[in-house]
DNA sequence: TTGTAAGCGTTATCAA
DNA sequence: TTGATAACGCTTACAA
């Protein structure tokens, strides 16, 4: 592996003058830093980040840390999070796991988007500190080092169900997700307080805990075409889960929507051809706001004020109008 | 930031021998290695890979390199790398964009699986190294540290091709990917043999340069309707582009596959709901399976043999029987 | 304008 | 069983 010592030797200089060119400092020769230069590209040497971060603490890289595969818009986030942190000349690195915890230090990465659930709100307080602040995705936490940004589930999803009413629907069931996650959370307690308003009665067997996965969708629907009376129509706590349900009611020959409507949340891409009424989240944006936001705070601003992003209702044939 | 001194301090023991109980070494007494692990675990103690990385070069941690957001199964790739990865006690990195190559050394990550296009030949055949494999996707480079993982896409092709004609298909068009890419030319020649080897007259304006995006395949299909003579079938080079293809004849009024037939490549999420007849490519397979030779030639075998994947052809409704 | 040397957090060697 | 110390690749005072 080439360093620091062997672009030197070659260009009968010392270290500290590598080191003096490439971070661009004035006090060198404009020969000697063409030859540096030069010889760098000859051997398309990269400084080594690992002793860089370690002196200097100032590693322009950000590290954003994800986990569940199945939600295929999470390559939308990275794709936004990707071109704001390229414009900014920063790097990104991303981290699948809770190994991530590893690179969470600045002297690898300068501060990290975290979309994993499996990384715990304490983890998260200890680790941000004044020089290594965090931008969390879909959950709230307290803390001057940190930052929220969040989908405005609640409005949106009040009005997508308030419209589903007003066409007429009166029997509903839900899918949730994971019961623990605010977003999951939000999106039912929307879904309640429009029945309420609407004095539409809403019975607890007609709530069915899922995961956010397909398959968990498929599932409840199968389960609910067992119970004596359908709802009207069926909602889902996001895409994935209504797309499982709208294939489980078609195997058993349901219509939709004319035997039962399904909505969704998220707009995923198989929203569309599916046909599914759906809530759109503007995905790229949030990564893109996301890498904004952290770069902004490591930078010296301290923002961390949550910011809540719209969606927007698309309706589609999955929900019709019920006479 | 809490190091090694720290923890060493707290324990009044000196920093060996806080290493030497982080790295699983015997020569430490049973009450201080419990007295370190406390510490380090109410610290919530990680060490920095940096440090680690600098002195050691045994990191255990590999980089995986994509950047194109449009391709959604990209997240399966990722998603079959990560499972392995974990099982076997490594980290996984990923990286977007060309700044991968600063980590790609035997400081910080332990080897690379490479999908991206950006990345040249030459850069990697610079890199790898006696400690340092690399192991490439959809690409063959002729290299002892590097080996290729490709999807047999000639074979398959083949197969696909040869069955449209026997449905009673011979008037053909094809939107190619980008040329220089070896997945499109032994797509492209596997149509093209078929062709031949059934006497099927192929005309160079029948052919349409795209992108592997869903754009490239919606402007070739529009520029394609301005013809005079529309072919029975369209074959595409991938899903997204045969996607991008329907939409436009639907769009303008034709029915596929009655009008005209549509061919796609990938299997990608999409085509199921399109109901598009494809080549199923196993990438969460693909994704498992460079990671394991990855982390093999990382612990010293030195396996660079060509790996071919067996695809599978899925017949949908885009493509019909012509009598 | 250039070079010397200390120090970043860790592991490895060797002495105690 | 432990601890002192050099070394990893780099940046940064500071000295020349």
């Amino acid at each position: 592996m080439v360093g620091i010592k062997e672009i030197a030797k070659r260009a009968g200089v010392s270290v500290s003058t590598v080191s003096n060119v490439l971070n661009n400092k004035k006090n060198v020769g404009e020969d000697t830093r063409q030859r540096v230069h030069k010889i760098c590209e000859e051997l398309s040497y990269h400084p080594n980040p690992a002793g860089r971060g370690l002196k200097s603490g100032k590693p322009e890289t950000i590290l954003f840390n994800f986990s569940d595969f199945d939600r295929s818009f999470y390559l939308k986030i990275i794709n936004g999070i990707s071109d704001y942190v390229n414009d900014n000349d920063y790097d990104l690195i991303i981290c699948t796991d809770k190994s991530c915890e590893k690179y969470m230090n600045n002297s690898l990465t300068s501060g990290s988007i975290i979309l994993d659930m499996k990384m715990r709100d304490e983890v998260l307080n200890r680790i941000a500190s004044e020089n290594y602040p965090i931008v969390v995705l879909d959950r709230f936490i307290d803390n001057p080092f940190i930052k929220s940004v969040v989908v405005n589930n609640y409005d949106s999803m009040y009005e997508l169900i308030q419209s589903v009413v007003d066409r007429g629907y009166r029997h509903f069931g839900f899918v949730g997700g994971p019961e623990e996650t605010a977003d999951n959370k939000e999106r039912y307690q929307a879904f309640r307080d429009v029945l309420a308003a609407n004095h539409i009665d809403f019975q607890q067997k007609s709530y069915f805990a899922g995961n956010y996965r397909e398959k968990s969708g498929y599932t409840a629907a199968k389960i609910l075409m067992l119970s004596r009376e359908l709802p009207d129509c069926l909602v889902c706590a996001n895409d994935n889960m209504a797309i499982g349900a709208i294939k489980a009611f078609r195997e058993n020959g349901l219509r939709v929507p004319q035997d039962i409507a399904v909505t969704g949340f998220d707009n995923c891409d198989l929203a569309e051809a599916m046909g599914l009424t759906t809530i759109s989240i503007p995905n790229y944006e949030r990564g893109y706001i996301a890498a904004r936001y952290l770069i902004e705070n490591i930078r010296g601003q301290k923002n961390t004020e949550t910011f809540k992003i719209a969606a927007k209702i698309i309706f589609r044939d999955s929900v019709g109008h019920k006479k």
